[in-house]
DNA sequence: GGGTGAATACTCGGATATGGCCTGTCCGAGTTGACGCGG
DNA sequence: CCGCGTCAACTCGGACAGGCCATATCCGAGTATTCACCC
């Protein structure tokens, strides 16, 4: 059980989107990173979807971060990509063994369930306490010039 | 990305396994919750391979714990059907872009790679916290009937 | 020279193939228990 | 009655198909720019 290729794409994606102010297209998003433009684009659809992102069409078009970047957690990256459901998979078993009564929700009383959704939670706690803001100052302190580099190498790609 | 089903099997065989002494058959823990039996027994193999059941061939044989259910975590079975590795697949996209530098392991620098391994180990914490003693305490804290249900219901199925 | 119109190039978006892993099944190897025979 | 050997049934274990989701790609709809033409 991994996440999908396209979280990791997504989150380094809304990084690089997160230095710059002008829409860019699929295509140099994906060379930045040497990825195949139109897998990307799919991704990138997800997270338009989910209000992370803007598209334009046209020339000049492209996707951009819709809010700032302080308000984009990174569990609203992976939700987006990977769907709303939780890691565990519940399929009620209980209701199929003995000395169970019908009309129960297997998902709320089962002491499985609740235990991994606490898991669940703890995981999705940690993810959205950090934002994309928080990543970026991080990157910033580490390695100052990496946003003059992107920026330089979104242009060159254009 | 959701756990496959062989977690949700495998987390309530435990605790039956726990309330019996004597080895179980495939075919009787698959009938209990009218689970198929040869995928069941698929499973199964994966927590004899992890150390967790101990399997036993011939006639009265079957499945049963190596190790007292205070001694086993809800993490030992998750990873023993999914797998040792973490939640979030890291390629390394970092290593395509500009400005970095060969030699240099993006799987410990990447800060997106560090966050994520945070949310991750906090999964697994919550997951390592709870064994299938405290289990199988809730569950006969609630329904005290429970365990000579499980063992009625086996015996019944012998 | 300025404005307008069509043509054009560019970009997203969804519809469409392919591959790998999860799901599901089957049969053979090994072992245990039972049964019958002989002492 | 007791011991031993053979037989048979039972169980696990790994090898073998099918289905679904992640992966990957392509083409059409829409739009802003550009350019040429006309006033």
């Amino acid at each position: 059980m991994r996440t999908s290729q396209g979280v990791e794409w997504a989150l380094h994606t809304c990084l690089n989107l997160s230095w710059l102010d002008a829409p860019v297209p699929t295509g140099i998003l994906a060379a930045f990173y040497e990825l195949p433009p139109a897998y990307l684009n799919k991704q990138l659809q997800a997270l338009v979807r989910a209000g992370i992102l803007t598209s334009t069409s046209g020339p000049r078009g492209g996707f951009q971060l819709t809010r700032d970047p302080g308000e984009i957690s990174l569990l609203d990256i992976v939700a987006a990509i990977e769907g709303p459901e939780e890691l565990f998979r519940c399929d009620r078993i209980l209701s199929k063994g003995p000395g169970e009564h019908a009309g129960v929700d297997y998902r709320q009383s089962c002491v499985f369930a609740q235990a991994m959704r606490g898991a669940d939670l703890a995981w999705r706690r940690e993810l959205a306490g950090k934002t994309v803001a928080d990543v970026q100052a991080d990157v910033e302190h580490r390695h100052p010039e990496s946003p003059a580099n992107t920026r330089a190498r979104i242009a060159e790609l254009r």
